[in-house]
DNA sequence: ATCCAGGAAGTCG
DNA sequence: CGACTTCATGGA
């Protein structure tokens, strides 16, 4: 992907597969708004503003190194679409998904967003994470950063059942603070991911599916599948008839191995927004 | 109004 | 282990 950096300025050129929208929609990241034309940002203490300029994809910024990362710049994901198509992706998912970018977030941000997200709403996610960072965050220009894992860590479970973390607020409790007593998680990185999905499954709150989306989104794992509702639906309507989501991840990860984290996007996104237009 | 959400924990057998 | 139930909240 052909991109220049200056100061406070990431230029990204006619990137076919760089849709922001997309990106920011496909359900991995819940911490972005519109503003106008253009969309914005934030994670952990740093924020950008997206916007298309000409065939451009425009990426304002302070921090241009965090974000070539972030974005995932330097991945080539035309030569991903051609060995998922290998591995039996069909082309509809791929074509309708193209442009979509799987982002390099922090992993306690994702891991403390995701717990959140179990057996919830999206829009009711996004609310859950501002309230949490506007209270806790630090205070930066025009925006709060995501908490620290202190600032999470030294409140009570009736702090955050008042954020409307509902019977969640007890996992974010506990697992903050396993995190702030040592649990060491940048020991995932090193990993194999299925020692790594057991270990973070050790926190309160983290089941599989969470685990995966944390290995996925937030320690650039590509070879676990989140298996959600909606994967579920999408199995059964293309790959075969099962409801056990166990099953379900073992039989995708063999199929697709090492780029299982792509395919679950395109199969998501594209399931997703089918199913919303009807 | 009432249904349900990018699941996980608790409790059974 | 595996299946089955429960879980708080508020946007749709």
């Amino acid at each position: 992907m052909e991109y220049t950096v200056e100061n406070g300025k990431i230029t990204v050129f006619a990137p076919e597969d760089f849709d922001i929208l997309k990106t920011l929609e496909c359900g991995q990241v819940f911490r972005y708004k519109k503003t106008g034309e253009n969309f914005e940002i934030f994670t952990e203490n740093k924020h950008a503003i997206l916007k298309n300029e000409k065939n451009n994809v425009i990426i304002l910024t302070s921090d241009e190194k965090y974000f070539v990362k972030y974005f995932d710049l330097c991945q080539n994901y035309d030569i991903i679409r051609l060995n998922l198509k290998d591995k039996g992706l069909f082309d509809a998912a791929m074509t309708f998904g193209k442009g979509i970018r799987i982002l390099q977030q922090s992993p306690f941000e994702t891991i403390i967003s995701f717990i959140i997200s179990a057996n919830n709403h999206i829009p009711r996610i996004k609310k859950i994470i501002e309230t949490l960072c506007t209270k806790l965050g630090e205070p930066l220009d025009g925006y709060y950063a995501f908490p620290s894992v202190e600032a999470l860590a030294t409140q009570s479970v009736e702090f955050f059942e008042k954020c409307g973390l509902g019977y969640r607020a007890n996992y974010v409790f506990e697992t903050a603070r396993a995190i702030y007593d040592g649990f060491d998680i940048n020991s995932i990185y090193d990993m194999p991911s299925d020692l790594a999905q057991k270990t973070l499954c050790k926190l309160k709150g983290v089941g599989p599916k969470v685990a995966d989306c944390v290995l996925l989104f937030g320690f650039g794992k590509t070879d676990v599948f989140p298996v959600d509702t909606w994967i579920s639906k999408v199995y059964n309507c293309y790959f075969g008839q099962e409801d056990n989501p166990k099953i379900i991840r073992k039989a995708l990860v063999d199929k697709f191995d090492n780029l299982s984290g792509y395919a679950q996007q395109y199969l998501f996104y594209y399931k997703r927004e089918l199913d919303k237009k009807r």
